[in-house]
DNA sequence: TCAATTTATGTAAACGTTTACGTGTGTGCA
DNA sequence: TGCACACACGTAAACGTTTACATAAATTGA
C-alpha cells in the first residue's frame, strides 16, 4: 500500500505508527503534574507570595533584585498565572461572551473574525456560542455566560423575540446588539441602516426599469427585516408601483430555504423581472432554482442581494448587492462594549453605519419591449 | 425624511430617539448591583451556606423541604452560580480552547459550527482563538489557553511548524489536532486520509483522459499539504506521467491568493488540461481568473478541488471536490478530547477518515483530438 | 542624631464556591 | 436501655490569586 510509504517518508516518528484506514492507534502521553503556583515559587525564593504576585504583576514596588530572581524562578519552574483565580479577586475576567445564531454563516463569521481580532488587541477573549435560531437555547446561553462571568456579551439576536427572553438579563452585565436591536430597551446595538439599505436597491432595480419586484424572503420575526422590507415597500410606493412579497418559511438564512422558496415561486408563474433577495444567502438559493430552470441571470430576472458576504463577489456568482460594513460593525461592537465595561453603568448608545450599493451583474436594464403586468403572488401587507 | 417614519412605527420606544445617520445616541442604563452569592441565599434561609451549595448541586443528602426553600430563595433572589469560584475549586473549568488559523474561512467555521455543538452537547463551552496563520499568536494564544484553564485544547495548526512552539506546552493539557498532525509527538489527532484524497482526485482526471495537470497551490509548510502532494505525485508517476506543480506563496489559503496564482499560471502559456488545487478555496480563485481570462471550465480546463466547502456546490459554481467528512471530524475531535480530559493521561489517538471524490461538474474528459504536450512549470520536486 | 519619609516586604483577608469531616438528632434492632 | 446507623446539617479548609494594611529597614533632611 503506497500510503505507507508516504507516511513513513513523512513522519519521523519514534513510535511505531500502526496505520491502517479508520483503525485508531493509541499509545502513551502524559499530562498531569500539578502547576506550579506563585507559592511554590515563594518557597524557592524564601519570600512571601505576595511579593511573588507584585514581582510578576509588575506594578507595585519591589526591589529590581527580587524581581529578576522572582522571573527568573518562576521561568525554571515553569510557571503559568491562573487566571481563574485571578478573575475571582479581581472581578473581571477579561472575556466577552458572543451569541450568534449560527457561526457556519458567512456573514456571522466574518464578523466573529473581526470581534475577535478587535478583542484580543484589547486583551480580551471571547468565548463562542451559537443559538441557533432557538430562543431558549438563545436565553439559556445568556445565562451560561453570567455563571461563567464574562465582562460582557455581544448578541446577534435570533430573532426580535429574543426581547423578552432577555431582557431581564440585561442589567446583569453590559450587552451590545448587533444587526438587531431589541426595541423597547435602552441598549446599545450597532447595525447597518437597513431601511435605507433596502432602498437604495428597490430604488436601483426601478431605475433600471423594472416595475415587477419581489421582495424575496421577507422574515417577520425580526426587527431588521422589517426595516428591510418596509424600505422596499416605501420606494415602491413612492414610485408609484405594487409592492410584492414572497415570504420566509423560516427565521434563519440558508441557501436551502432560498432554493425551495425560489422554486415555489418560479412555479407560480407570476409576472415579475426582478427578485431583491432579503440576505445575499437567500439570492445564492434563487440562483440555484434559476439555473436549474433554465432561467438567465440578469437577463431573464435581474437579482439584488443584501449583505455582501464574501462569495457573492465570485465571478460565476457576481451578485449585485447591499454591502454591510461588516468589519466596522464587530470593531465598533466590541468597541462599545469594552466602553460599556469599564465606564460602569449609566450609557448606552446607537451607532447605524451607512450601507452601500454594490453594483455587480446580476441586475440589468428591464428590456423595454417585455410587456409586464403586476400580479401580487402575497397580499401586499 | 421617510427613515424616521419607519422607525416610529416599528419602535415603541419610551426613549426619545435623536435619529440621524451616524449620530450617536446616548441614555442611562445600569448594570451594577453585584450579584447574589451563596451566603446571601443561606443568611435569607438562616442555614448554612454548605447547606445551600448542596441543595443547589442537588446531589448530597439534603432534606427535601430546606431544598425547596433554597430553591424558592435563590429563584426571588436571582441568584446565578459563580462559575468562576466553582472552576477553582473543582479544578475544572469545563471550557474547551480552539484554535485555528481564521474563523473566516468556510471549512474552519463548519467545522468550528459542528464542535461548538458537540461540545456543548456534552455541556462544555468554547472558546475561540484565530491565529490568523501567525506561529507567534498561535503560541502566545496556546499558553493564555493555559492561563485560563482550559480543560483542553483543539488545535487546528497554521502549520506544520506549530509543532516546535507548541510542543512544551503538550504535557500542560490535553490537546487534540485537527488536519494537521504534529509530525514527531505522540499526540491525538483527527484528520481525513489527505494522501488517499489526492490520489483518488488525480486517478479521476487521469481516467478522464487528462495527462497534464497541474496540482496547483502546494503548501510546503503543512504536513497535510505535503500528504496532499505526495498523493498526487504518487497517482501520476504510476500512470507514466509528470507531476506539475504550480506552488502557493503563502501558507494560508484564501481566493485572492488563488486569483494571482492562477493568473500567473495562465500567463506562462504552459501546455496542461486540468488543474487539481489544494483546496476549495484556491479552486475559487482559479475560477476567478479563468473567468476573466475567457477560458471555460471545465470545456477549456478541468478543475478539481479538496475540502467541498459549502460555496463549491453553488450552481454556477459546481466545483468538483473532494469532500472532508467535517462534521465527523468536528465531533470525533471533541469527543476525542473530551475522552482525554477525563481518562487522565496516558492515551492519544489518531482518527484517519475517509475522503469522498464529489463529481460535479467541473471536469470533462478530455477530448481525444487535442494535441498535448506536457510542460513542467516547476521542477517537479 | 532624630524624626520623617520612602522603599521593600510580610500578613492576612477576600473573592464564591465545594467538600471532607464532625456532630447532633432520630430510628431500628437486639 | 444501649448500640449502630442513616440522615441533615454545620464547620472549616481549600482552590490561587490580589491587595489593603502593617512593619521593618533604609534613606533623607534638618
Amino acid at each position: 500500500m503506497k500510503i505507507q510509504f508516504a507516511l513513513k517518508s513523512l513522519l519521523t516518528a519514534n513510535v511505531s505508527y500502526k496505520f491502517s484506514l479508520g483503525v485508531t492507534v493509541m499509545g502513551a502521553t502524559g499530562c498531569g503534574a500539578k502547576p506550579v503556583t506563585i507559592k511554590d515559587i515563594a518557597r524557592e525564593a524564601g519570600i512571601s507570595y505576595a511579593t511573588v504576585s507584585r514581582a510578576l504583576s509588575g506594578s507595585s514596588s519591589v526591589n529590581e533584585n527580587t524581581r529578576r530572581r522572582v522571573l527568573e524562578i518562576s521561568e525554571r519552574m515553569g510557571y503559568t498565572a491562573n487566571y481563574v483565580a485571578r478573575s475571582m479577586v479581581k472581578r473581571e475576567t477579561r472575556l466577552i461572551g458572543i451569541i450568534l445564531p449560527c457561526i457556519d454563516n458567512p456573514f456571522m463569521s466574518e464578523l466573529a473574525h473581526h470581534m475577535e481580532q478587535t478583542a484580543r488587541r484589547n486583551d480580551y477573549s471571547i468565548m463562542l456560542c451559537n443559538s441557533s435560531y432557538d430562543l431558549e437555547i438563545e436565553e439559556h446561553t445568556f445565562s451560561l455566560l453570567l455563571s461563567r462571568k464574562v465582562d460582557g456579551v455581544i448578541l446577534i439576536p435570533s430573532s426580535r423575540e429574543s426581547c423578552g427572553n432577555i431582557k431581564k438579563y440585561l442589567d446583569r452585565t453590559p450587552t451590545v446588539f448587533v444587526n438587531e436591536n431589541l426595541m423597547d430597551a435602552p441598549e446599545s446595538y450597532v447595525t447597518v441602516d437597513n431601511y435605507r439599505g433596502t432602498r437604495m436597491g428597490a430604488e436601483y432595480l426601478i431605475e433600471l426599469g423594472h416595475r415587477g419586484i419581489i421582495y424575496f424572503g421577507r422574515i417577520f420575526s425580526s426587527a431588521t427585516h422589517s426595516l428591510r422590507s418596509q424600505g422596499y415597500e416605501d420606494a415602491c410606493r413612492e414610485a408609484g408601483i405594487t409592492p410584492l412579497f414572497w415570504d420566509s418559511p423560516t427565521d434563519g438564512t440558508s441557501i436551502e430555504t432560498g432554493y425551495k422558496m425560489a422554486l415555489e415561486l418560479f412555479d407560480k408563474g407570476f409576472d415579475f423581472s426582478a427578485i431583491f433577495a432579503s440576505t445575499d444567502v437567500f439570492a445564492l438559493g434563487v440562483l440555484q432554482a434559476a439555473d436549474e430552470l433554465g432561467l438567465r441571470v440578469p437577463e431573464d430576472i435581474s437579482l439584488l442581494g443584501f449583505d455582501n458576504i464574501k462569495y457573492s463577489g465570485l465571478p460565476k456568482i457576481n451578485l449585485s448587492t447591499i454591502e454591510q460594513p461588516k468589519q466596522s460593525m464587530a470593531s465598533i461592537a466590541v468597541e462599545m462594549l469594552i466602553e460599556k465595561i469599564h465606564n460602569e453603568h449609566e450609557a448606552y448608545s446607537h451607532r447605524i453605519l451607512m450601507p452601500t450599493l454594490i453594483k455587480r451583474s446580476s441586475c440589468m436594464p428591464l428590456a423595454q419591449n417585455v410587456s409586464f403586468e403586476t400580479v401580487n403572488p402575497c397580499a401586499a401587507r
